[in-house]
DNA sequence: TTTAAAGTTGCGTCGTTTACTAATGTATTG
DNA sequence: CAATACATTAGTAAACGACGCAACTTTAAA
């Protein structure tokens, strides 16, 4: 069960724009996109799919670009993973008519609710990297 | 993030296992296929993978079959999603050089840690399904 | 008011994974 | 040794994921 990497890559933009959430800076594309070592095509969709949550907003035109729609402090993993993904951060298959299948899937369903609720713990705010003499650079 | 199918089917068969584990009786590939609406050919790859993680044990030959290696509250979820998947139950890329990927990936680490704590908590014997006057078949 | 810098949208594509099917091999029992 | 049931491997079709590209729209600034 892999965890998406659109969802990775969403954290990390996030985690980008939570640096410089404290000055109001508006972020472009290209910027974040070069600081997280992704490409910039692909940081536009999930950037889309963020907005189109409400975590963050958008700003057209010349010197427009991206800022958080809320303090890092209250945007959780919870948000990211369901923004990016669909409804529950888990799915499993409602049933297939075995004996067992209903059984099955409730289980799995208790196990999504401890996930997601685990995933409600960690705040975006705890994503941001020092910024202090970075060797992150490739 | 779904849940493979396979997982799903592992429970199934397994829970049909547990049905009749105090009796000790050897149950073959057709019978649990049928019984959770599987094709016997799949069921077979599933059932292989759970005797190789020493939860199930078969025998060849006439009259052969498959039983539960442990009583089925010695099972969980988690012995039988790390059956079926790899070593861990959600697995994210360890990072693509980004400024906040290694921060990003310990998050999801310890949401996988979580979740795995829950899937320990869910025993296989809550997985069996009603015996008396099922309704499930299609 | 023009222009160019930015975001927006949708389509296309390529590679991988998943969920199977099928065929063939191997062990066990009567 | 023959019938039966598990074991293994190969193959495949469909779905999904992770992008790239191009045309369009908006807006600040010259």
């Amino acid at each position: 069960m892999r965890l998406p990497l659109k969802t990775e890559y969403a954290c990390q933009v996030l985690a980008q724009l939570a640096l410089t959430y404290s000055s109001g800076e508006v972020r472009q594309v290209e910027d974040l996109a070069s600081a997280e070592g992704l490409s910039p095509n692909y940081s536009v969709q999930i950037l889309t799919a963020l907005r189109q949550a409400g975590i963050v907003i958008s700003r057209r035109g010349k010197n427009g670009g991206y800022l958080l729609a809320k303090h890092p402090d209250e945007i959780t993993l919870a948000d990211i993973a369901i923004a990016m993904e669909g409804g529950s951060v888990i799915e499993s298959s409602p049933g297939n008519g075995g004996m067992s299948a209903a059984n099955v899937h409730s289980a799995w369903v208790r196990v999504s609710e401890a996930m997601l609720e685990s995933c409600r713990e960690i705040k975006l705010s705890e994503l941001v990297a020092d910024t202090d003499d970075a060797d992150w650079v490739i």
